[in-house]
DNA sequence: AAGACAGTCAACCGCCTGCCC
DNA sequence: TGGGCAGGCGGTTGACTGTCT
């Protein structure tokens, strides 16, 4: 036995939006805020669905997206996301302000997998083309593809799989450390840490230095929103295996 | 000029998860 | 504790537009 739809199919409108549905919701949302999708048409007096409305005002119509096109810096940024998170959409645009994860989400599969494409790097592993076609068990598009050569011989690859983030993400450092969106992206530098190409260029956990003017080299231990302890050093094997934990929490849908 | 094709993106669909009773 | 519900997510579709032949 399915479950019961949403909304009556079949006293909704479906397709484009228009003019006149948008300023009703607009006009509803302004004036008694966003919650409780499902009666919201009703009370709006929209003939469409409560999961329609929510996507319009998401992807659309909310104040305070951004619109127009993704400048160079947002590029590179959602390529390192994706490396990192895989197809999880709504954790990268959580990471880019005004943006939505529908846009994002459009952008990569019709600007950034061409563009990884033509620089001849697997849009799926973030992996040169010719390393991706022999790999032994491709990644699926939907996890993280931070991995390495054997998942049982990871001691033993330890160098190997240093070179392998190096190699993908040579400015990025891996420090993870899980907090709240920051909502402006000033300037980017390729040589910017984590934390700051995340636009935490205040953060603590900075590790380049670069917005508080402190140095880099330390290691320090700091323990993030969701509790995990992230060790923020060089490229050692015990940061290493941090790192891919606190991924490996976030692939799973930690929000 | 027009038909074919490719690119883009808004919107839909179905599944999953967390919350509440 | 289990079932139902609402919200959220990622994948997919399809309409529209631009470019090519």
């Amino acid at each position: 036995m399915g479950r019961s739809p949403c909304c009556e199919k079949a006293h909704t409108n479906k397709g484009a939006w228009t003019k006149e549905e948008d300023d009703r919701l607009i006009a509803y949302i302004r004036s008694n805020g966003e919650g409780c999708w499902r009666s919201l048409p009703k009370a709006a007096g929209l003939l469409r669905c409560g999961k329609s409305c929510r996507l319009r005002w998401i992807n659309y119509l909310r104040p305070d997206l951004k619109r127009g096109n993704f400048t160079q810096q947002e590029d590179e940024l959602i390529i390192k996301l994706h490396s990192l998170l895989g197809n999880k959409w709504s954790l990268i645009a959580g990471r880019l302000p005004g943006r939505t994860d529908n846009e994002i989400k459009n952008y990569w599969n019709t600007h950034i997998r061409r563009k990884l494409m033509r620089r001849g790097i697997d849009p799926a592993t973030h992996r040169p083309l010719k390393y991706s076609s022999v790999h032994q068990e491709p990644p699926s598009a939907t996890t993280p593809t931070i991995y390495f050569p054997s998942s049982s011989a990871i001691p033993k690859q330890e160098e190997n799989s240093k070179g392998l983030i190096l190699e993908r993400c040579p400015d990025l450092n891996l420090e993870l450390t899980i907090s709240p969106p920051h909502h402006h992206i000033h300037s980017f530098n390729t040589t910017l840490c984590f934390s700051c190409s995340l636009g935490l260029q205040n953060s603590k956990d900075c590790s380049c230095g670069i917005h508080s003017g402190r140095n880099i080299a330390n290691t320090t231990t700091s323990t993030s929103s969701s509790g995990a302890n992230t060790t923020t050093p060089g490229y050692d094997f015990l940061a290493l295996k941090n790192q891919c934990f606190v991924l490996q929490k976030l692939a799973n849908g930690m929000k």
